[in-house]
DNA sequence: CCAATAGTTCGGTCGTTACCGAAGGGTCAT
DNA sequence: ATGACCCTTCGGTAACGACCGAACTATTGG
């Protein structure tokens, strides 16, 4: 109905710089203390308080108690895609080299990071190239995927977990996530948070302890080889 | 560090309501004047300006001035992308404006209908394609055609008033003219004017009573197919 | 109990900006 | 030329909201 007026809300919530720092920092798809949250937006812990509840209210965050610490996560994937999709707009306006992005000059996360809950980067797209140049992934619509009955059967041998990704009615399950680094879709949706968890799983990639970068492993290379065909740089 | 920054730069353009309206408007992905965007915003002409000038220099939106009216439309289709998937998070249903405008619910104005004095619409644009196929028309500049020797026969055997509209000084002879509902130029100027006198002398169109549409007559469609090799549905 | 830590609420300040009236420039028609 | 129309720039006002200090609640630990 005020569709007009809900969009410019959400963005006018984007649009402070404190708020759109904490939601970069949530991008992870890890929670975290307002503590931290305000001190990643470079203010108070009562202006953080605020904003907090600000997103919240707006169901952008999900706040979870825990003793006397405070846990807020993005509250869906969707806020990821949005946020992801903002970041690959501003990296399309032409800037002067001063200006140049930080996360243009850091390839490693350039390379393998989460966007929220799944895979993005280099390494989330040579998966998702992998599963449609081998036919397990058919576009459908102008933001999702089919997954196909060899990429049922491909994923389910790789030891996915299909049954729970289908089992999450509330979400998309096999959705297009613009890669705000390579400017293509990767896999997101149920699908691919659960392809992410068997890379976790299986000790292929590792998160680092702080931030959204990714580290593939060894064994993880070797599976991008083996199982996808694919060979990174 | 910058790019948080930037991110909540376009955010919170995209944040202010009369410039989420705007933006909405845009989404149809055609081009409107300052004065159709401030109505969609419920602004004056001069906040709207305003709002329009940011756009611009935030590279959101492009702006072609055109006669007296000043034409703006989205810089890309990211940015529409973007919009979209703020509307997805905002949980509405993305509900093009183009649904609401009168252009859009009045097929025969879009077919054909008169731009100041010349013909615009599909029948326009196909005056147009067929002259500039022909090589009758050559791009002069960004805004202008010449008529080329060739185009000069072609407009006296249909009986275009050349010799007058040459003697018109005060305007362009050939001038591009942006398309609202085809997005594409058409014929204008002197040239322009004469064309769309011929088709109203031979009877090959006819004004409507009231507004700008213009109804082609069964000659006229004879005259477009024989003449210009045009077929229109 | 008291002290320390985490987080929120309240009140007031201050900067940003959206807004409009007035005025000016450019274009087109009569 | 004159007026009408479209758009922009300028100046001033008003309101929203981001921010922090201070005070308050809740949990943990000694």
């Amino acid at each position: 109905m005020v569709t007009v007026n809900s969009v410019s809300e959400i963005a006018a919530l984007m649009g402070d710089p404190a708020r759109a720092s904490m939601l970069s920092l949530l991008m992870d798809g890890r929670a975290h203390t307002a503590s931290e949250l305000a001190l990643a937006a470079g203010v108070t812990a009562q202006t953080a308080s605020g904003h907090l509840a600000r997103m919240v209210d707006a169901n952008l965050l999900a706040a979870r108690a825990q003793g006397r610490n405070r846990f807020y996560r993005l509250a869906s994937g969707e806020v990821a895609h949005a946020m992801e999709t903002l970041m690959a707009l501003a990296g399309t306006r032409a800037a002067p080299a001063s200006t140049t992005a930080a996360w243009r000059r850091d390839p490693d996360l350039r390379f393998c990071r989460t966007c929220y809950d799944h895979l993005a980067g280099q390494v989330g797209l040579a998966v998702t190239d992998s599963l449609t140049q081998h036919g397990h992934l058919e576009p459908k619509g102008a933001r999702d995927w089919t997954l196909t009955s060899s990429g049922e059967l491909f994923c389910s041998r790789l030891g996915v977990d299909l049954a729970g990704a289908k089992a999450a009615h509330t979400r998309h399950f096999a959705r297009q996530c613009l890669d705000w680094s390579e400017r293509r879709p990767h896999i997101s949706g149920a699908l691919g948070s659960a392809i992410a968890d068997t890379f976790f799983k299986k000790g292929w990639a590792e998160r680092m302890r702080r931030g959204r970068t990714v580290r593939l492993t060894d064994s993880g290379r070797r599976a991008l080889s083996s199982h996808f065909g694919t060979s990174l740089s």
